[in-house]
RNA sequence: GGCGCCAUGGUGCAACGGUUAGCACAUCGCCCUUUCAAGGCGGUAAUGCGGGUUCGAUUCCCGCUGGCGCUACCA
């Protein structure tokens, strides 16, 4: 018998739109906590506003979440499909008067009944200042017989809270550290809607009960909300987990991200070509730090570290220069066979993976490639971009690079005698490659750099790539005679 | 408008009463060099403002300012 329990804790999302990186950071949160601590991720979705809900939104949620190396332990639980155990919570509370029935008709945004557009900014200026006391609402006070004769007239009821009207609520965050707020400044909200279904604060504070949730880890944009939810779990008898807000990701003008912000999606992040790992490593740190000054971490360096004391209470803004930093890093350090696989998707995306290089020699050859040309890379695909002409012959002369390595007229006959030199090599290796060259130079009086700087573009299409012998060696001899006669009729007359 | 939270270079984090305020990204320069990265070395750059408390404040308290969040029958 464990006198501590597992530690559980959830990722809640709802599917208005697809998982953005601040719903990310919250998920890697949780995970690492779980993981941490030997406990439980469990994920939900929260899918209780019909008229926002997109329910294909879903898979990509899940697709996102996946990608970046969250599993789950239970779950996904829809909350949509749960609504009997809401409605009996919200009907329990109002037979133990904690909470009462509304009849008046939802208040309305601008005018309107549907729920405020999502770009919308809340109207500048000095407009009508909302003063939402729980005193507001008439419903609060009625006797049993006007309910009554509410019910009669058939008019739907939303059950709202009866926040208390004096005293405080308070609570223990653990990142923000004790809370306390007035009752006298919430409202009484709204437990189900008149339509049966239930809003946010009843659903979160029934499932994490249900599903036995001991530490929330969320967004701190819900710190106001904590106190209601609070007042929730006392009305319904049961204690309160461990509360945790992170502080939130906002976008360089230091706004909350939206989709103005451009890419704010792991999905495009994903396909972007970053790699997970990397992606993970650098959300790990906004808002959360190991105390010391060591920012590469590998996941297992992540879970072991990984506490919600560091966590911070400053709001971070994305820096995606730096996660191209992270990217590089991993694209370059990470260990070659997990590189592989990423690489190979690519390629294979892109129509230009050969199975041979799935086994044998042919993927001992993939492997030294993709080795020899990832120190240049910054995204997955690099490799069929820029660098495909390592895995092809169908490449083109990229324009920059034929008029800056390409402007020597002489380049025609020196490129031509270099083919014939290397068709002639007998044995083909790094030395002998770089031989031949050096001596045409010396013996035509050109400078190496020109003819390997014009070789380059002529087998590899670009003016940026891997050391140009090492490159040959990887071509094989066959692909670089006939890639250097290929270039002859681009090259300028002479 | 009300209530609340936050505040270290451009950005992300350190320093949890005593440091020449540290690290990383970005940026600038140098080295390396076969293009371009990577790497190495170095430079520019921060405690929002004003009061306290203290022998001593980035650190503790108050005010201001600024940013953000909540204030929905959204989550």
């Amino acid at each position: 018998m464990n006198i501590a329990p597992r530690p559980r804790v959830r990722f809640a999302p709802s599917p208005t739109g697809y998982l953005h990186v601040g719903g990310a950071r919250t998920a890697l949160f949780n995970w690492l906590y779980a993981r941490r601590q030997g406990g439980v991720f469990v994920l939900r979705v929260e899918d209780t506003d019909a008229g926002r809900n997109k329910p294909e939104l879903v898979d990509g949620i899940l697709e996102s979440l996946r990608w970046m190396g969250l599993a789950w332990d239970e779950g996904p639980f829809f909350q949509s499909q749960r609504l009997e155990m809401y409605r009996a919570a919200g009907a329990q509370l109002a037979a133990s008067g904690a909470a009462y029935p509304c009849y008046c008709a939802p208040s309305s945004y601008g005018g309107g009944d549907a729920a405020p557009p999502d770009e919308v900014e809340a109207p500048a200026g000095g407009e009508a200042p909302r003063q939402a006391r729980k005193s507001a609402c008439p419903c609060r006070k009625l006797s049993g017989e006007e309910r009554a004769e509410k019910q009669r007239q058939g008019v739907a009821a939303a059950i709202r809270f009866r926040v208390p009207e004096s005293g405080a609520t308070s609570f223990d965050d653990a990142v923000f550290g004790a809370r306390e707020v007035q009752n006298e400044e919430i409202e009484d909200f709204v437990l189900l809607r008149s339509n049966g279904l239930p809003t946010y604060q009843l659903g979160v504070v029934v499932d994490d009960i249900d599903m036995r949730i001991t530490h929330v880890i969320r967004g701190a944009d819900h710190l106001s909300n904590t106190p209601k939810q609070v007042l929730l779990y006392r009305a319904l008898g049961v204690a309160p987990p461990v509360f945790a807000h992170v502080p939130l990701i906002l976008g360089p003008d230091r706004t909350r991200m939206s989709k103005r912000h451009g890419a704010t999606s792991v999905e495009s992040y994903a396909t972007e070509g970053f790699l997970p790992e990397a992606f993970r490593n650098f959300l790990a740190l906004m808002g959360w730090s190991t105390g010391d000054d060591i920012e590469f971490l590998t996941t297992a360096a992540l879970i072991d570290k990984f506490s919600l004391e560091g966590v911070s209470r400053t709001n971070a803004v994305f820096d995606r220069p730096k996660l191209e930093w992270f990217n590089t890093q991993y694209l370059q350090k990470m260990p070659i066979e997990s590189l592989l696989p990423y690489v190979q998707a690519v390629l294979r995306r892109a129509g230009l993976w050969k199975e041979e290089w799935a086994s044998g020699a042919g993927q001992e050859w993939f492997a030294r490639t993709v080795d020899l040309v990832r120190p240049r890379t910054r995204l997955l695909p690099d490799f069929a971009g820029w660098a495909r002409a390592f895995f092809t012959d169908q490449f083109d002369y990229e324009e920059a690079a034929r008029t800056k390595f390409w402007k020597e007229p002489r380049l025609k006959d020196l490129l031509a005698t270099l083919a014939a030199g290397y068709a002639a090599l007998a044995e083909w290796n790094h030395d002998a490659c770089e031989k031949v060259l050096r001596d045409l130079a010396a013996a035509q009086n050109v400078k190496a750099g020109l003819l390997i700087n014009a070789t380059r573009v002529a087998i590899l299409g670009v003016g940026v790539a891997p050391p140009l012998f090492e490159s040959m060696l990887a071509l094989g001899q066959d692909r670089v005679v006939a890639r250097l006669r290929r270039a002859i009729p681009h090259l300028p007359p002479n």
